[in-house]
DNA sequence: TTGATTGCAAACAATTTGCAATACT
DNA sequence: AGTATTGCAAATTGTTTGCAATCAA
C-alpha cells in the first residue's frame, strides 16, 4: 500500500505523541514543542509534513480552527468506523456518539431533508457540562 | 442595542452583497472583488472589518476552512432562531433543519452525554441528493 | 466638533516550499 | 548507491493592526 517510506526516529516520535495523546487535541506547534521538551530533536517543518502524511493516511483528525487566527488542532483518531463526535467550543473536550440515536437521526435526515449524513466530518459544536455551568454563572453573552 | 455606528456607503455595500447573495458563500476576497467588479470603490481591510463585525452582530455565518490554504467563507443568515444546519460537501447547498427530530437529538445529548448541543453553531456535514447520486456514479474514492 | 470609519502599508501567524545536508534501506 | 527525509531560512497567504485622512452625526 505504501512504497519507498521509510522509518525515522521523528517520525515514530511524533505519531508515538499523538497515540499517546488521543484523548486531547494538539496544534502542530503544541506537538513540536512537546517533542523539544521530552528531549526529542524535530524541526518544526517536520512536524508539519509528518503530520500531513498522517491526516491523509487517515491516522490523524484534523480539527479546523474556529475562528482565525486559531490554528489546527490534530487528535489520534483511533477509530476507523465513522461517527459523530461533539467537542465542547470553550475546552475543547470531546466526545464521541456511538448510539442508536445517532443512526435514526442519519436516517431521518436522509429520508425527510435528502442530505447524507457524512458522519466521519461532522463535529458538532456545543458545551460540556463543566463549561455550560460555568458560562450560566458568569451569566454573560 | 447599538451605538455609535455610522451608516456609510461601504457597510451598506457589504451588507447588500452577501443578502443578495444569500445562497452562497463568500470569502472576503471573493466579496472584495466582486464589490469592485460593480464599480464599489473600497478596500479589502474594509471588507474584512465589516464581515468581522456582521459575524458578532449574527448577520453572517462564519464557515471555517476544511483544509488550511483555503479561506473562511461568510453567508449571509437570514434565520434568528437557531436551528441545526447541514451543508454538502460538494456544492455548498444548504438546508435547514428546524423539526422536532432535532430537538429529540439535542435533548438526548444533553441527557446521555452530557453535552449542550449549539444548533447556532454547529453545521453538520454531508452530501445533498445531487452529489449523493454523481459520487455512486463515480464511484471513487 | 467629536467620534467612527476608511484604506494604505506594514505587521502577523500559521503553514508551505526550495534546497543542500543527512539518514534510511 | 539511490531515494526519502530532514530542517533551516525564505516565501506564501489569509487576516489584522497602526495611523493619518476622511466621513457621519
Amino acid at each position: 500500500m505504501q512504497r519507498g517510506n521509510y522509518q525515522t526516529r521523528q517520525q515514530e516520535a511524533i505519531v508515538a505523541l499523538f497515540e499517546r495523546s488521543a484523548h486531547a487535541c494538539l496544534t502542530a506547534e503544541e506537538a513540536y514543542r512537546q517533542l523539544l521538551a521530552e528531549g526529542m530533536d524535530v524541526g518544526k517543518t517536520t512536524v508539519y509534513r509528518a503530520i500531513t502524511k498522517l491526516c491523509d493516511a487517515g491516522v490523524l483528525r484534523r480539527y479546523a480552527p474556529q475562528s482565525s487566527s486559531e490554528a489546527a488542532q490534530y487528535q489520534y483518531n483511533p477509530c476507523r468506523e465513522s461517527h459523530l463526535h461533539i467537542r465542547c467550543a470553550q475546552c475543547g473536550a470531546m466526545e464521541h456518539l456511538h448510539c442508536d440515536e445517532v443512526e435514526a437521526f442519519a436516517v431521518h435526515i436522509r429520508a425527510h431533508h435528502g442530505f447524507v449524513l457524512d458522519e466521519g466530518r461532522t463535529m458538532l459544536c456545543g458545551l460540556c457540562q463543566d463549561c455550560a455551568k460555568k458560562q450560566e454563572k458568569a451569566g454573560v453573552e
